[in-house]
DNA sequence: TATACTTCGTTAGCAATGCTAAGCAATTAG
DNA sequence: CTAATTGCTTAGCATTGCTAACGAAGTATA
């Protein structure tokens, strides 16, 4: 259920040699803070009935519009054949459709529903409530640290 | 692969009617943020040749020292059933090691072993370089504000 | 045009991980 | 001493990863 939400967590532990050891520090913490906080966010996920997977690439249909299996499952960082089987999955309980395409006979264009979408928002809500909850006690400086931190973290992955 | 990683991603979502709008902003900025930081980090794990669960446990055991089934399983949030056969792949590993509670038969101690440790830490240097190596365009002052913000992050968790 | 590659998706079969239900053994309560 | 509780395992199911192998459709080339 961690999923590999929890490699590393202690303090104890001696960073490489290096020549920027700060970076090292920060990167040390930061990953693991994040996994605690994701890890207690994701108790509210139960309450979905729809496995991660399925809820992932649903999120993705849902925010990034429709799109083929095979993109599906580049953006999902998963082999067709399971993305395969995901959106077969989706597609039972009634969450997302599949279309052929007019273009390349090939292809299929997978689309949430009205149901998908309302499902995801709805266990979307429940993550950032209690995300928000967990951040209850910090003031507005410290809020804003947090904020400023999520953008830092946003443009440095996205810089990859 | 990307377990519940990826349940929200959008910038386009309103936030629900809130006394305190600016912690939810901050929470579903914080909760996407820390998603995409963690996904790419997860990267590296291929490597270690263990599933997540696996290693997720593996990382109690080294850091928190030895335990019994139960502990381990709560450490985990997972259920007795589901520790009994992750212990029993990592002793088929030979990633950890099994021995009987001398105050409670009914109890099993588990053990990391040294290759275990060895594993586990060769996975955790992996992590935190790649986390590392995102972070190499920062300046100093933002490094500063990220390692802020996981202590705030660790803080808010830990108090729920 | 015909043949051969390539691309896209599916099916089949394996392994890992989650669950509940059921069972066994040891401990604790009455 | 019996009965309830506790700790772990086993059995059986569903989900989700993978690779291998396939068929169908598009593309390139002789």
């Amino acid at each position: 259920m961690l999923a590999l939400l929890s490699v590393c967590d202690a303090k104890l532990w001696r960073m490489p040699r290096s020549k920027e050891p700060f970076r090292f520090e920060v990167a040390d913490r930061l990953h693991s803070a994040t996994i605690h906080l994701l890890r207690h966010a994701r108790q509210q996920d139960v309450v979905a009935r729809q496995g991660p997977a399925r809820l992932s690439a649903l999120s993705v249909l849902v925010f990034g519009g429709p799109m083929a299996l095979g993109q599906l499952a580049a953006a999902e960082q998963v082999k067709a054949p399971t993305m395969s089987r995901i959106v077969a999955g989706l597609k039972r309980s009634g969450l997302a459709r599949i279309e052929t395409d007019a273009k390349d006979a090939r292809r299929i264009r997978v689309t949430a529903t009205a149901k998908g979408e309302r499902l995801l928002q709805q266990a979307r809500v429940r993550r950032i409530r209690l995300v928000a909850k967990t951040l209850t006690n910090l003031s507005p400086a410290e809020l804003e640290i947090l904020r400023r931190a999520a953008e830092l973290m946003e443009r440095a992955v996205r810089q990859t």
